[in-house]
DNA sequence: TATATAGTTACCATATATGGTAACTATATT
DNA sequence: AATATAGTTACCATATATGGTAACTATATA
């Protein structure tokens, strides 16, 4: 589905903006969230539409609340 | 997981505070949506873990962002 | 009683999220 | 050349999110 891809393309986009703003590589990032490494990227290259429980693992190991996670993420 | 159920219950009950804050039914809010009203059930009461998608298709049947629809949501 | 509405539950089928491993590319460094 | 690191890709297996249908309970109301 084009809107979902859409969606999920730009959520990788912004995560690896997040992610690049702290200064990690992906690998710490998955070390930091508890997910592999793979499925980071699959995250990052929008080839993946995130479960609740991963955006919270990944707010956590960004160190920002949920809220914040979707701050600058306009659809 | 524990941790993951929590996360989900928490969440089905913040989703039905605000269905119900707004005074429409689990069936409007599932038209709206476009998710299909068993369904609406499980992420109410938790039964769940939400994809990305689904907390958008949700925010916009709430008349909300994405952001706003966490705002109350501490784990 | 009967009807209508809201919510729930039990199924099933399909799509996909996630984890895991391995190998690959590219880059930088020794 | 050799090593190390970062990112990616190709697999596979498993768990589960979602949709769909039907039937059920409960409540309110005509």
């Amino acid at each position: 589905m084009k809107e979902k891809d859409n969606i999920q393309k730009k959520f990788g986009k912004h995560l690896k903006k997040l992610r690049l703003e702290r200064g990690i590589t992906g690998a710490e990032l998955a070390r930091r969230s508890f997910i592999d490494k793979p499925h980071i990227t699959r995250l990052e290259k929008g080839e993946t539409n995130p479960t609740l429980y991963t955006l919270i693992k990944l707010s956590q190991a960004l160190e920002i609340s949920l809220q914040e996670l979707f701050q600058e993420f306009k659809l």
